[in-house]
RNA sequence: GGGCACGUAGCUCAGCGGGAGAGCACUACCUUGACAUGGUAGGGGUCACAGGUUCGAUCCCUGUCGUGCCCA
């Protein structure tokens, strides 16, 4: 039995319940032993996160996809779990420590703090998992894994070992992109570049041996900057070698203000003439561009800041080197003062002695943390650095190769873009949710990386005893005895990108490094699906160590979709506060709804603008399958055993054996091409527009009818196409297309593991002539290719004669409407003229027409009678004898509007037509096709003229 | 500055070389035995603008204007 009400909510989380205990979407289920896999790995959500709009739609794409396999038969892998997030973790625990007034994380030390993550992720870290499951996430939930566990970390070590052995991974001291709020090294791609108003400092650098004054320039040379505190580590001025303005200067020296040092005038092309003064300032420790001159003119690198970002003078020996006596008391006063005080205490002390020339406003691009919000501070340090260039080349090659494709295609010229022009990745990270890095270090600081610590000890044992640094006996007592070798190395404190882990996932997530059966049957993966915003963070990586490690590309497809944004195409943040909640949505209108909205939104390279309207719109449509499926329980609808549709005799029935199997075909296109929005608006035409509205309404009068053969077909058809429209719709709407499949009919199985529909090839009419044509006069080639197989369902009588009751009746609609026939008034028919064809078919839909046309009795004729409406339809007059009913009047004008419709189109067509170079130029159907528009028309105008002559005669 | 999109009905968006489409909103009518979360009919668009290619351009090309995003 189907309740009356469709009701979102119980249905849904019963539909889960029914999954959970069936185990339906479990991979490797033993009747699928020889089908075909299809895998996908799920983009892991943070543990910390919750759903939102965009994991809704990323999660609602994938599962189609996966249902729509599963049903296709293929055994289907879609590989859940979440992702340890580094820092958001570290971050979320952290502040809950503080707001529950507890000890921090460095008061408890590493091991406790880390426990305490742990017994957070234990207690909070399923909350996005479940929130999946309501959004009807159809994963393998029992393979969950999480980027931290045990086999996941192993594969990170082993990846980690394996590249540093190959020197793929390497310890470098250069410029990172510091966050001194959180304190560590971060990747380029977690830095953010924000438009910041600030000014252009011009500063006097006096030039040594002259006397400085401000009134005299020849004592000195500008610099402009937008950073004036980090003038304090400066090291040279850069002026580009063909400015002519300073040939004189270069390999002169100038004295750095307040300071005292004494730094060299360089050539070098970095400096813009265009820019500023042309003379640049280079403070190598402190600014990426800087560096590199640094490197080229060989000049020192002096770090003036500490990791939190304040200055730090004293006992800084870079910085006091050379300084003339008395340095050290400026030092002091310095000294500790956080980076934007000091800029501020700079430029005063500046301008006081008459270094400062001017001030510019400027609006400047300023690195930010993503995750801190604070500015970020390019910082000498040493980190681990993985060789992105080496390893992106196979990955380039992939793609270009069409190893691996995008979704729409022109995301591969982003990946390429980005690809060719990759940096070393820093992976080391000054946290301690996560990785450790698998590297020791001896009393010299020389790094042993290895898989664990015992294999460390003992390369280091032996590399010193080599070096005779210990003796021989030292180092076997240290082998055997761990007390002995106390505090000899120590594991390095870093842990690794969060993005290092996630690089792995379509492989450690089937047990790599262990050879398992699963890695070998669901790697490579089919698809990825994800958004196009993390192409540089995930996809790319995956590419790289997937095909480093795997010798294979991860996916042969990434599927990239588009953003969600608000209704009026803001992008989402809690800051606007406009974000729109998918559980919320899921509450509201049910999960199916929201599912349906996303789907049908998704059109390939353009943002979603969602609208709460469109969803509920899509409950409603839930609503009408539900309505119309209790309208064919009501009516003793049900598929008997052993039922054909294809041996279906009425031509209501093969009508919409027909239809269901041009639905069927275009669904199915549309999902094998990532065509989701398509493929949601065929099977939402299909079952509004086609089945109800059409097939259900024309086989009432049967089925209220007296029993017999067309009662007991009709009944059975209307079922069958029910179950077909399930079926079809289930990837979208997986819970109310579940539910109805168990209250229609005593069923196998569950609807989620049943077979999509056949699809059949009903080709168009066109198609039939062209392949005739075609193979005309060929031996080889029978006369029709395709096979008419008992699912075909082509049917042209059919389709012949339910689009004439259709056209009829919607034509007469349309008279009473514009003649304003109250639906209470019913009006006899007359068929004029009618050929033999539809003197047949007339008395078929009598029952039909009288319903749903409000037509009182049908009758044919030779001539319509006076005074009647006229309609042309399919080329035969019909007419509606309305004298006294109506205003006459108004069919005059109606008639006439006719006809200046039919004559515009024959002027159109003859334009056309008369046109030489059409004629010559265009393809032969379509001026075929153009003519029998004209004769068309022309007949149209013809009958209609015809009609109002007779309506000026009464 | 470089790159990628996008300007189509009041709104949100499909379509993309041969007669302008959907949903919502709007108007009128209808409680007909699945559904008023419904039915029927209808109004509404020089497809941003200007050139070009073509027999033919909303669609392809160029430019202009406007909007958004990514990278430097």
């Amino acid at each position: 039995m189907i309740d009356k009400n469709y009701q979102p909510a119980d249905l849904e989380g019963r539909m889960s319940l029914i999954w959970e205990d069936a185990r339906a979407f479990s991979a490797g289920r033993p009747d699928r032993r020889d089908a075909d896999p299809f895998t996908i790995v799920i983009p892991p959500p943070n543990v910390t996160g919750s759903l939102h709009m965009g994991h809704a739609l990323n999660n609602t794409l994938q599962d189609i996809l996966c249902r729509f396999e599963r049903m296709r038969g293929r055994d289907v892998l879609w590989q859940p779990g979440t992702d340890h997030a580094g820092i958001a973790t570290q971050m979320v625990v952290e502040r809950q420590l503080m707001e529950r007034q507890q000890p921090g994380r460095r008061e408890m030390g590493r091991e406790k703090f880390l426990e305490r993550v742990w017994q957070w992720k234990d207690e909070s870290g399923g909350t996005i998992i479940n929130q999946l499951k309501r959004l009807g996430a159809s994963c393998d939930w029992g393979r969950e894994r999480f980027t931290m566990d045990e086999g996941l970390s192993k594969a990170v070590v082993k990846v980690f070992v394996e590249l540093h052995r190959a020197g793929l991974i390497y310890k470098d001291k250069r410029l990172v992109n510091w966050d001194p709020k959180l304190l560590t090294a971060i990747s380029d791609l977690e830095v953010q570049q924000l438009e910041v108003k600030g000014n252009l400092w011009y500063l006097r650098y006096p030039i040594e041996g002259r006397t400085f004054s401000p009134e005299d320039p020849t004592s000195f040379i500008v610099v402009a900057t937008t950073r004036p505190e980090t003038m304090l580590g400066d090291t040279a001025i850069a002026v580009h070698p063909d400015d002519e303005r300073y040939q004189h200067l270069v390999g002169k020296r100038v004295i750095l203000p307040l300071v005292g040092r004494e730094i060299p005038i360089v050539a070098d092309t970095y400096s813009d003439p265009e820019k500023g003064t042309g003379a640049v300032k280079i403070t190598p420790a402190h600014d990426f561009n800087d560096f590199e001159v640094g490197r080229r003119q060989g000049l020192p690198q002096i770090s003036i800041l500490d990791r939190e970002g304040c200055v730090a003078l004293v006992d800084n020996e870079d910085y006091l080197r050379g300084l003339p006596e008395g340095s050290e008391e400026f030092a002091r006063e310095f000294h500790g003062v956080e980076r934007f005080a000091a800029r501020k205490k700079i430029l005063e002390r500046l301008e006081a002695f008459g270094f400062l020339e001017r001030v510019e406003p400027n609006t400047h691009m300023v690195p930010h943390g993503d995750r801190s919000g604070v500015v970020i501070e390019p910082y000498l340090t040493d980190q681990w650095y993985v060789d992105a260039k080496t390893l992106a080349q196979p990955a380039i090659a992939a793609v270009r190769s069409g190893a691996t494709t995008f979704v729409p295609r022109n995301w591969e010229k982003t990946y390429f873009e980005w690809m060719e022009n990759i940096q070393p990745w820093c992976i080391s990270r000054q946290l301690w949710w996560g990785h450790q890095i698998p590297a020791w270090y001896g009393p010299d600081g020389k790094a042993f990386v290895a898989e664990t610590e015992e294999e460390a000890v003992s390369h280091a044992i032996a590399y010193y005893v080599e070096q005779e640094v210990i003796s021989a006996e030292q180092g076997r007592e240290m082998a055997l005895d761990r007390n002995k070798r106390e505090g000899f190395i120590t594991r390095d404190e870093d842990v690794l990108d969060t993005w290092f882990s996630s690089a792995l996932w379509p492989f450690s997530t089937l047990g790599w490094p262990d050879a398992t059966p699963e890695v070998k049957r669901y790697y490579p993966t089919n698809v990825l699906v994800t958004g196009f915003d993390i192409i540089f963070f995930w996809v790319a990586r995956m590419m790289m160590m997937g095909l480093h490690f795997m010798g294979e590309v991860p996916f042969s497809t990434v599927y990239i979709h588009a953003l969600v944004r608000d209704e009026k195409g803001a992008k989402m943040s809690k800051s606007k506060g406009n974000v729109i909640d998918p559980l919320a949505l899921i509450d509201e209108h049910g999960a199916d709804a929201l599912r349906f909205t996303l789907a049908a939104m998704a059109a390939q390279g353009r943002d979603i603008k969602l609208s709460t309207q469109r969803v509920d719109g899509y409950r409603k449509f839930a609503n009408k399958l539900w309505n119309a499926s209790r309208f064919a329980e009501m009516n003793g609808c049900t598929v008997p055993e052993g039922f054909d549709p294809a041996a279906a005799k009425e031509p209501l029935n093969r009508w919409i054996a027909h239809e269901a199997a041009a639905a069927t075909r275009e669904i199915t296109d549309a999902l094998e091409a990532y065509r989701f929005n398509d493929a949601a608006n065929a099977i939402y035409r299909f079952v509004w527009d086609v089945y109800c509205d059409w097939y259900v309404e024309l086989s009432k009068p049967t089925l209220l009818g007296e029993d017999g053969p067309a009662k007991a077909e009709t009944r059975a058809m209307v079922a069958w196409a029910r179950d077909e429209i399930l079926k079809l719709l289930h990837p979208f709407m997986p819970f109310i297309t579940e539910a109805l499949w168990e209250s229609t009919a005593k069923r196998d199985g569950l609807l989620t593991l049943s077979p999509w529909p056949h699809r059949t090839d009903a080709p168009t009419l066109a198609e039939i002539a062209a392949l005739s044509a075609a193979s005309f006069g060929d031996p080889l080639v029978p006369p029709i290719l395709v096979s008419f197989d008992a699912a075909s369902f082509k049917d042209e009588a059919a389709e012949g004669e339910i689009g004439w009751v259709v056209d009829l009746m919607s034509s007469i609609r349309s008279v009473r409407a514009e003649m304003n026939i109250p639906p209470s008034t019913l009006i006899p028919l007359v068929l004029v003229g009618a050929s033999a064809e539809t003197k047949a078919r007339a008395p078929r839909w009598l029952e039909a027409i009288k319903r749903i046309a409000r037509v009182a009795d049908l009758s044919f004729a030779d001539s319509a009678p006076d005074g009647s409406a006229q309609l042309v339809v399919r080329g035969e007059v019909a007419a509606l004898p309305l004298k006294g009913v109506v205003d006459l009047a108004a069919e005059r004008t109606r008639l006439t509007k006719e006809i200046a419709k039919a004559e515009a189109d024959i002027e159109r067509v003859d334009k056309k037509l008369g046109n030489e170079k059409f004629v010559a130029n265009a393809p032969e159907e379509l001026v075929e096709e153009e003519k029998e528009k004209r004769d068309a028309a022309l007949a149209r105008k013809a009958k209609f003229q015809d009609a109002l002559s007779r309506l000026q005669g009464v």
